[in-house]
DNA sequence: GACTGGCACTTGGTGCAGGGGAGTGCCAGA
DNA sequence: TCTGGCACTCCCCTGCACCAAGTGCCAGTC
């Protein structure tokens, strides 16, 4: 094993023991915890270099060393491998969200489910309406000149609106409009069905045209809707007083953050189908020194859904939670392509 | 004023000037800051009558005087009067809850600006299905011997479900279930709705039956579904920091407690359309020590929707907080009644 | 009888000094 | 290149004295 080889291994073992333990991690316990082979003088040795090098600090001259942000980010990139589940957490996972009735239910269990499993903050974003396809459309005649529209995803998700019209609507008028709105729709992702909907009312007789238009204004609309792409569920905030002292500040801009549910899509970042590591102002967000988040996107092979992921101190056993995540994620992926 | 009178008005003093510098009173500072007309020493003799009533408690001996939850109940029962909002404030509220799109638009928002204006925890209950009536049920025919059934409650719900039946349904025979199960839901109160659609059944010829009882039987597990009525939407956890040593325990149960919507209903409460407070013990729950719950029924004035309320110390302005639920249940009551 | 001024007493908080412990950096030697 | 040893630094805990705030009680006054 050569010097720099070393170095690492005593990288990793600072951060698995300062993991265990809170508390910063010295030359001489480093020795006694784990096979390194040398001295604790040596150790010290390797020690400066490593602090040189920005990935561990101490936080007072005679303290032991904790690592860096950027420590952090070597470990989870180079020393780590990610954990396996223990079978009974991956059956845990199946049960529970098995269980689930529909699309709500499955991102709350799946909250849940993931708070408990890593002891962490959960973060879920709901099925994203853009990113499915249509596999529905129904327009429904109601009394006094209102249709009732909905759209049904492959996600599972079901929309609905009401729609006021000038008139009352005849029967063949109404069945024509459902089956060009269903052939134009249906099976087609939700930005492309948007464009074809354009299409849909030239095709109708100038008479018809106000009411086919209101009809086709609120179904582009629901296809447009932002409001539903930026829902999360957050749960297992409970754990943020675990970690109390860990964030730099106190955990109430956490909590403030975590009801922002803008802020939280931006935590989630961009959609990768593994788990992607965020530490500290890789988060983006300057009141989260001192956490870290691990996301993951959700869907099926060709179909990313949306994301999900954990927020925690940096200080966290990252190789357990990217496990969780990607376990989560990938069950949560699986179900919403059956459903 | 009879030193009875006397007595009292010390501790109005006590809990006013305790929640506005969340320390102990001393005896000096009080008849600093209230005109109360006697001496010190006066106040002494009377703050150790107010102990031996258990209406006070020293922290230890040699510090000034803090309300018992007795104490508070004393004087939320008889020392205080509701607070006006601020014109600014009401119309704050009225701009914000006007803007909601539909039913759970209105539930989040109102956590939100509870939220805001108590400076505590918010809790907002979803109107419930059971106290609501039925606005309207819908039946549509899908493709493969599907049907999707859709109601919408008097307080705005939609709830849909798909229903897989055993042959396709015919045009007639549609109509015919859509014209009874209108008849007898729409306009009545849920619960009553629920007994009326058992009779429809057998309205119908029996080799009808087998496809009328799943639709029937769908409708019913709408009507009854429990889930729904236990929705709740929470806000403003992060002000649980700021209030932060005041609960006897750390702030960890109270966010445990507030991750269970099972508990949290419990802690709204029975529904009474004037504020209602709970005070530590009160609350009925041992991990809130410490914490004090006002709450408000919601609705039109002869139908209660639900309940909503704040979670906040004991140590909190009740005048104000009472104000502030009062006046968002109203409005909640008056959007969800016209809506 | 109710109120007041005065005084002794209690107690938590703070500032200060000293000792112990953990850990480091560095150096000389293998 | 590694190791043992040693001096040094800094945190943290403890004990101590002191102060401020507040009480309880008592004797005196209206």
């Amino acid at each position: 094993m050569s010097a720099e080889e070393r170095r690492l291994d005593v990288l990793r073992a600072i951060v698995e023991d300062y993991v265990a333990t809170q508390e910063p991690v010295g030359s001489r316990a480093l020795v006694e915890r784990h096979q390194l082979g040398v001295s604790s003088a040596t150790i010290r040795n390797d020690m400066a270099a490593l602090e040189d090098d920005g990935l561990i600090a101490q936080p007072h001259t005679s303290a032991g060393r904790v690592p860096t942000d950027k420590g952090y980010r070597l470990f989870v990139d180079r020393l780590s491998s990610v954990k396996a589940l223990s079978g009974p957490e991956r059956r845990a996972i199946e049960t529970f969200l098995t269980g689930a009735v529909d699309v709500d239910d499955v991102v709350q269990r799946s909250v849940k489910v993931l708070a408990q499993l890593t002891n962490q903050v959960a973060i879920v974003q709901y099925p994203s309406l853009t990113r499915s396809t249509v596999r529905h459309v129904e327009v429904v005649a109601l009394e006094n000149a209102r249709v009732l529209l909905v759209v049904i995803t492959s996600s599972g998700r079901v929309e609905q609106r009401i729609v006021e019209i000038e008139r009352t609507l005849g029967d063949d008028l109404l069945s024509d409009l459902r089956g060009r709105l269903v052939g134009a729709t249906v099976g087609r992702r939700i930005p492309e069905a948007s464009l074809r909907l354009a299409e849909v009312i030239d095709t109708f007789a100038p008479a018809d045209r106000p009411i086919v238009t209101s009809v086709v204004t609120t179904l582009t609309h629901v296809f447009s809707n932002e409001r539903s792409d930026e829902r999360v569920a957050v749960g297992g905030t409970a754990n943020l007083a675990r970690f109390g002292g860990d964030f730099d500040g106190a955990i109430r801009p956490v909590l403030e953050a975590l009801e922002e549910h803008v802020v939280l899509l931006k935590l989630l970042g961009e959609a990768t189908i593994d788990p992607t590591v965020r530490i500290g102002t890789e988060t983006g967000n300057d009141s989260l020194t001192g956490a870290a988040v691990v996301s993951s996107a959700y869907g099926s092979q060709d179909q990313v859904l949306a994301t999900l992921g954990t927020l925690g101190p940096t200080r966290m056993d990252y190789p357990a939670t990217m496990a969780a995540v990607g376990a989560v994620a990938r069950y949560v992926g699986r179900i919403l392509a059956d459903g």
